[in-house]
DNA sequence: GCGACAG
DNA sequence: ATCTTGTCGC
């Protein structure tokens, strides 16, 4: 891989802190209040993000899903020079970059996309779905596999079955199962769509396994491509 | 001060 | 996220 776009060991003093305010600054501006009419969406992303096997680059992959079909239309796939350390909080400083490098190919603009991370379920209520969606203008979903913030208890073991995610008592998830028996998922809004209807949508692509289908194509390009290259 | 902590 | 073989269950 080439290109180190920015390569920075770990966090200045400071940095954090203006990440910080900036998160302040944007989650102002989300709008958790999209409405998605079931004919208005032809084309539906997935995104999320891996890492070269030399942790020097960020692998960014982004899919493209026609819908109803559900049929693959495109992947793009990206990367960028790491340039941000993970830190809890922080993650989309580590991965939009790349993945606004990888959205420049895609072939449509999508009308929906669910990003493998958190949305409002956040503690500044930008969470790397949230925060994608205002620098796109994308209609974003968080879907993540595991718990940033928020207290919520055991939803029933089939697929719909949800409770809701509160923290500061505010709903800013909702932990749903989306296969029977599997394990949970938390489903936020990320920017341009209601919590109610953002599980609707994930409901409604998880037609085989915990995960949406385009975040999983998404992330079989990601894995496809970092096991392919040397680094 | 201590524990928690998306990917 | 990544490191990793076999193995329990439908």
């Amino acid at each position: 891989m080439t290109d180190p776009g920015g390569t920075v060991p770990w966090i200045e003093p400071g940095s954090i802190q203006q990440a910080r305010s900036l998160q302040e600054e944007l989650s102002e501006r989300v709008d958790r209040n999209g409405e998605l009419d079931n004919d208005s969406v032809r084309f539906i992303a997935g995104v999320d993000a891996s890492i070269s096997r030399d942790k020097t680059h960020m692998i960014g992959a982004i899919s493209l899903l026609r819908w109803p079909q559900l049929t693959v239309e495109d992947v793009s796939i990206e990367t960028l020079g790491v340039a941000f350390p993970y830190v809890p909080g922080y993650l989309s400083f580590r991965e939009v970059p790349v993945l606004l490098k990888a959205a420049e190919h895609l072939t449509h603009f999508p009308d929906l996309v669910i990003v493998d991370g958190q949305g409002i379920a956040h503690p500044r209520r930008l969470g790397l779905a949230s925060h994608l969606g205002l620098v796109t203008g994308w209609r974003t979903i968080g879907c993540a596999k595991s718990r940033l913030i928020g207290e919520c208890e055991e939803p029933g073991r089939n697929k719909g079955a949800f409770k809701p995610c509160l923290h500061k008592d505010e709903e800013v998830a909702r932990l749903v199962r989306t296969r029977d028996g599997v394990k949970p998922v938390w489903i936020s809004t990320g920017h341009g769509i209601s919590l109610e209807n953002a599980v609707k949508w994930v409901l409604r692509t998880a037609i085989r396994y915990r995960l949406p289908e385009p975040i999983r194509v998404a992330h079989k390009a990601a894995g496809r491509f970092r096991r392919s290259t040397i680094a």
